[in-house]
DNA sequence: CTGAATATTCAGATCGTTCTGAACGATCAC
DNA sequence: GTGATCGTTCAGAACGATCTGAATATTCAG
């Protein structure tokens, strides 16, 4: 890959992280490691990336935290190398379950909690909440249904992305 | 509904907004219009909800914008008047429409665009972006289907609700 | 042990987003 | 017209998230 692929990889994989929440330096970390065959030591990360060695080491190890990327040992080196996870999906599905745990059942469990404490009297308000309490147990049905199995929800994946395929068909 | 229920109300509201992409002060004015009955005024919200009469103008100009908040006359008053669409997964759906439009799309198009410039050479990165297209592709497909008409989207999220009742039975 | 190489941490700098409040603009009563 | 009321805008303040770089810790060779 030359080094102008290379690098528009890297930026376009750093702005879509936010898609699915993980930060800029952490996604253009990921992006060189999967482009790269070799491991990529510490220093030679910061340095392709143009970044502090504090930052690409804080980011490493929250990139290893999600299981995105894994630290190893070259014998005969001294130093700390990393490479990519290479299941995309496997990464993708362990921030898909982390996210609903961390930032959506804790607002459905909030939302009901005020629903509970919403007095009989208040029609208004608990018709309102109900209506989004509902709307949000059916989605977090669909999510857990998702989520249940990694290896399912891998071949509905597939099987959806084999309706539409890509490149169409001149 | 008492203050100190409608100000756990307007709070919790307000930190789920980030959820479905709306920032702090736009969720807990439509908190607050959610549990009243009557229009409201922009000096009473920016009041009730302390924060600046700027601030207050802002963001219900853009709730309007997202169709999430109506602007009403009262006769015989000159100020005007908000009051909340009362319909929430009306605007659920529209905002995921929106949001579909202007941050998955562009992600997977850029994504497209860079695995077409890469080299049929390198097998490596072309796997790996592939699948991750692959991935993107199906939930592409997934969210068409889902945002493709209100009414039916509504009523499959009412069937998966009433599969999990809550309350819970005791 | 000492010194060199490498990794981690964290106080403060930077940067984007959100919020304030004063200025301005519009509308209405008189 | 003037003054009062209300809405909008926007420059800069405040804030939170991210990043840097120097200090510190760790590891290893000799």
């Amino acid at each position: 890959m030359d080094s102008a692929a290379l690098s528009d990889f890297v930026e376009s994989w750093g702005s879509m992280g936010a898609l699915w929440g993980i930060n800029r330096s952490m996604a253009r970390i990921q992006a060189l490691l999967l482009a790269t065959k070799e491991p990529l030591g510490l220093e030679e990360v910061a340095e392709r990336l143009d970044m502090s060695r504090g930052n690409a080491s804080t980011s490493l190890k929250e990139l290893r935290h999600w299981g995105v990327v894994r630290r190893v040992n070259l014998t005969g080196e001294r130093r700390d190398f990393y490479i990519a996870e290479h299941d995309i999906w496997s990464m993708l599905f362990r921030i898909g379950s982390e996210r609903k745990k961390r930032e959506f059942d804790p607002a459905l469990a909030t939302l009901r909690k005020v629903l509970d404490s919403t007095g009989k009297d208040d029609e208004l308000v608990r018709e309102r909440l109900g209506e989004l309490e509902e709307i949000l147990r059916a989605m977090d049905r669909l999510l857990q249904r998702f989520l249940a199995s990694e290896g399912a929800s891998r071949a509905m994946l597939k099987f959806l992305s084999a309706q539409i395929p890509y490149p169409p068909a001149k």
